[in-house]
DNA sequence: TCACTTAGCTTGTTATAACAAGTTTAGAAC
DNA sequence: GTTCTAAACTTGTTATAACAAGCTAAGTGA
């Protein structure tokens, strides 16, 4: 018996025909597209095709849904952070391309931090704390990214005002810290509900995080954290020579 | 009147319950979920919540489905491949760890570039064309991701076998094309339906990009190409220096 | 024993239906 | 005109239902 011909799920045909209206520029970035209903009339579909087909596009992050309003093209614009060497700071490097950098404290106290942060810094098996800081990361005032960063315990308590209101390396370096190394991994993850409360995206949302340990002239690491920011506002530059 | 309690939908409450047998350990990484019809009866639950809950994980890259098998915990392991400088080339790199790294040709050949890209090699504007070549890449014979890499011309006639069995870089090197420059861009994308298909994985997963532009001696752009590597088995390691 | 078929599991697709919860707008009341 | 309200839109949640498609294992027949 001749095996049935693959047919595509017509939720698929329907976001890959939008896609292609999006593309062709018929719904430009920032445009509507049509609501449920009239996407029931065009596609002869049911809601929950259309549904499943506007999600395609979602996960795609070609579009963005609002409740109450409709859905709508995104527009990307991605603001680059360089990474460089020398090493420059973020407020620096944003600074340079025009790009407003503010911060909003969001937590700031000493903790036990997990084993993996207290191997990395270093601390006292006998009274492993540090102090755990989260900061939310605005670029012209629009939320980008949040920063989660243990540092030293002493160092914390001695810039703790500081360190609510500017970027941590900075604070460091303007307060004698000199940082000789900065190991990094940057990687992709996706948002988890508390992620996706703060940086106000849907659960799984793509993300860049730079997790990050700094140390100082002797080895010693006096930070460790990452900086999580949303995949589709941000990118990572870097350069390599021979 | 007081606004009733907000409450979370259902689908987000039962995902965030399997999420904390996940992370209890109820669910190891590779154990299967009860299936569908089971956890609608623990739930209590119609179909479309349970599959919805699912949906949640899956999306957050915790679970992974397959059709006629069930849903099941993802292990996460990264392999990372690290930026240094001076360059040093991602098989050697990988090798390193112990990971062996293999090929597979998709296509090469001959083709007008998209208008970035011809900006970047700065193409003649009589006959803008280059070769473009696209590869799978295998890490330890598992997909792990796709380099989509366009060429100088003459260079990519010449190294044509070779190209297809060794990645890029590495061919121009050992053909007396020293690459003064790597100028790259990390960045977080979706998977589009063609990449979804090559990298086997579900429309929207996130992806790692690494868009670079390699520069020979005299500052001229020699190829530009993207690696493009499922962000759940891939990252980035980059170093600064002060 | 071995190969094949089939029944019964799994997830995937799609329809219909109803209500909840935000947003906008038109209209009523002032 | 301004303000409030309600209707009419929008997307979000959830239930029930049926069939498709992929996988597994039990069982049948040789």
């Amino acid at each position: 018996m001749a095996k049935s011909p693959y047919q595509a799920p017509l939720h698929l045909k329907i976001s890959q025909q939008i896609q292609q209206q999006i593309v062709n520029g018929d719904y430009p970035p920032g445009a509507k597209l049509p609501s449920e209903r009239e996407l029931i009339a065009i596609h002869q579909a049911s809601r929950i095709t259309i549904r499943r087909a506007i999600a395609n596009l979602v996960q795609q992050g070609l579009v963005a849904t609002y409740q109450g309003k409709g859905a709508f093209v995104t527009q990307q614009k991605k603001v680059t952070y360089t990474i460089s060497n020398p090493l420059t700071f973020l407020e620096q490097d944003l600074q340079s391309k025009g790009v407003e950098l503010s911060l909003k404290n969001l937590a700031f106290e000493l903790v036990t931090p997990p084993e993996k942060v207290q191997t990395k810094l270093n601390l006292p098996a006998n009274n492993p704390k540090a102090y755990l800081q989260k900061k939310l990361l605005l670029t012209n005032n629009v939320v980008g990214g949040i920063d989660i960063t243990y540092v030293l315990s002493d160092i914390g308590l001695r810039l703790a005002a500081e360190l609510k209101t500017s970027m941590t390396l900075s604070v460091l370096e303007r307060h004698g810290y000199q940082i000789e190394r900065l190991a990094a991994v940057i990687e992709c993850t996706n948002a988890n509900l508390e992620l996706s409360k703060y940086l106000d995206v849907p659960l799984g949302h793509p993300l860049l995080v730079y997790r990050h340990t700094a140390y100082v002239d002797d080895n010693r690491a006096i930070l460790h954290g990452e900086t999580i920011s949303r995949g589709d506002r941000f990118c990572y530059a870097v350069e390599q020579h021979h």
